[in-house]
DNA sequence: TATGAATGAGTGTTCATTCAT
DNA sequence: CATGAATGAACACTCATTCAT
């Protein structure tokens, strides 16, 4: 597992990315040591996922960093801009396991399963990213989205789409089936899967509907939910 | 549309449910005025909701609902007593609404029909309560929800899965299929289904996915999201 | 000397201006007990009396009443209204003041024989507020003197102006005086001498002026400003 | 209007002042470039001016005059010493004007007359230098004027009390009168009528006294605070 | 000499909770 | 039972000053 702390920042990292991805920190944070720039964001991922925005203190990040709270304050204008710059390296990093999905997928059959996938490994990957996300998706944060207006949710609804598309073409799919709908529904079963290995309540929740017993067999389970979804293809 | 503050609390209104739902409040609750008590719902309601459970002040809800801090905490031992109060009241009128839809459902058919449709007329209806609904599924208020050990999540799981069941029985839908996971790929269409309604974030997603002029006619779109959930059962 | 920290507060003390003046603290701060108000009023004219404005933290009063920064910020909405209440509560005292001296003065040069008296009486008795009205007239305390639009500076115009005006009718003093020029000369003098009398600054400038010895016998000064004054209005 | 920004500092300003005038900067102010010198003096003007001593930072000037906080810290000891070194090169540009009028004065009338005009003109010329004059007479600040222990308010009063007398004894002006404490006086009038120019408190006080349409025809109203003055002498 | 990253005590303000009336 | 004044730790953020480069 790859340390997040270490993407998006520093003097190389954001390169390729600063024309799409937008920018929350100032410019002493990239000039700052490695070391201490990885410091920030690995206890501010640990703590933002844990504790939630509001309830986090940048005040608590800074001690826990080793960090004085004035350093802190050079790196990012305020706690706002500190938890969307997490958030927009999350970004970045899920829209590089995206594309590479995007890239490596020949149709629709292999491209949802590349995506069930991922979906657990990201969670497991990277479980605070993931509790991260489920607080950006609250509606107390939703200002905060508008600020990042990032591309991600806009990456799976064209490929889904395409492929589908693509598949009802070849004659590979039914052709009663609104590919939009479908990869909406698809999807939704996707994230749905991947906020059951992020959160505690999540994780309830599957072990509900699934049985402790099945989730032991995770490959099963996953084929199933393949199934279910070639099923709906109408494959 | 019925209030949701009117709900579990009062002289009467509790006495059914409190063997399966527990009691977040102080006895001094129940003998208050009615007017009061739904006050303080609906205020902490609209409170919690908008703002998040950390965000939100029990001083300012008291203000806003023009009772004294000390009758507050004479109600509700905590800020976490309140909102879990709430959530409670939540979880009561869930599971009334799902009790009548296992009630009224002759098959899998006709409940995954008329689930799709409560899910967007509840939130619809009570947005505020999905979003705290969001706000408990967040990690950060994980704790709560060990607390709350609602009966919620799992009424749908065993109903789906029965009449999933049944009808693999009856032939009527296809053997090859696992009725837990189906289930849990169906709830998970719907549940995402219906935080589309609720959040701004995943009110943005299910635009991005469906578009603006099919949300314009949402009846077809919960037609083709059947349309989905009947071929995945193999109909 | 009558002590300010108990004008303006308090049951009995705001009835009759509350009209005319504004009221910059919370209806909490007239029910605390007497002591508590006078602590706070007489804590805070001594800080920012001392350390003007911005150098002053309101936790520091609060810690020298003793008095929790919770009740402080109960009683007042926040720095700036705890100000502007003290300057306020400064502004009613001038204004009793002066129309003690409008009220019982007989004629131009009565009236200003006591004004003159006055300005040293008030900056002796009350030396603090004079350096907090100096701190006000300082343009970075400028926006807060607009909140205030005090009734203050717009009394003694009037009164000197009617006066020299009634002289000259009389034929009391020369007519070639333009009466607003007079007022404000004969003014400019009474604020200077009151200063001089206040901030450490002033008085040193007095000082150099006057000489040390003239300054030990300051009726003989009063004499020659006064003398001063009349020989300008041309008696 | 030359700037106050280039006087007193560089290679050769210094030099026929430092008897008479302290020098509260290090000798690196000296030897930094000419633009550099100015750039800080500028700003730093402009923001102890418009936000009073204790509310500027001097991590902001830095930034405004694009000079790091190290160099700031080579230069001045302290953010006290940059204050009084603008206050101390506004000292001398004073004196270097009062010495202008004291040199071209013929009589006390003429001296008084330029006096009056220079007032008005210093204050527009330089209204931040008077803002920051304001300031200096605050309670507040009045450790600083020890530090500071300017000739200029020795000036003035020599001067005007050595002409009155002259004035005496030419027979030009009554004897019944002080001459230190008319000095006193006049200077009285000029310093209230030059903050009347500076800070918004004084310029509004001015206009009660004198009326909007007075301020229109301002050679008017000085001509009438000179006959006020003229008529104080006895001429 | 010039730079600016780093420090940390301090700022104004909030808020969950207590308790005397 | 209801009130709301009172508490004080905690919060997001600032700023004078230092010092390694």
């Amino acid at each position: 597992m790859r340390s997040v702390a270490s993407d998006g920042y520093g003097e190389t990292g954001m390169k390729e990315n600063t024309a799409r991805n937008k920018k929350f920190h100032k410019d002493t944070f990239d000039k700052t040591t490695e070391d201490r720039r990885q410091k920030v964001i690995e206890v501010a991922i640990e703590e933002f996922a844990s504790k939630g925005y509001s309830a986090t203190s940048i005040n608590d990040i800074s001690k826990k960093a080793n960090i004085s709270i004035g350093a802190m304050y050079s790196y990012f204008a305020s706690k706002e801009d500190l938890f969307l710059s997490i958030v927009n390296s999350a970004d970045i990093l899920m829209e590089k396991i995206l594309k590479d999905i995007s890239d490596g997928s020949e149709d629709i059959f292999d491209c949802v399963e590349k995506m069930l996938k991922t979906s657990r490994k990201f969670a497991l990957d990277y479980p605070q990213l993931n509790q991260i996300y489920l607080d950006i998706t609250t509606q107390a944060l939703s200002h905060m989205s508008v600020r990042l207006s990032s591309e991600l949710e806009r990456v799976t609804p064209k490929l889904l789409a395409n492929l589908i598309q693509q598949a009802k073409n070849d004659g590979k799919i039914t052709k009663n089936l609104d590919e939009r709908v479908a990869s909406y529904c698809i999807d939704n079963i996707f994230m749905m899967y991947q906020f059951s290995f992020s959160s505690d309540y999540y994780k309830e929740r599957m072990k509900i509907f699934l049985g402790e017993d099945k989730l032991q067999a995770i490959d099963q389970v996953e084929k199933n939910i393949l199934g279910f979804i070639y099923s709906a293809l109408g494959k």
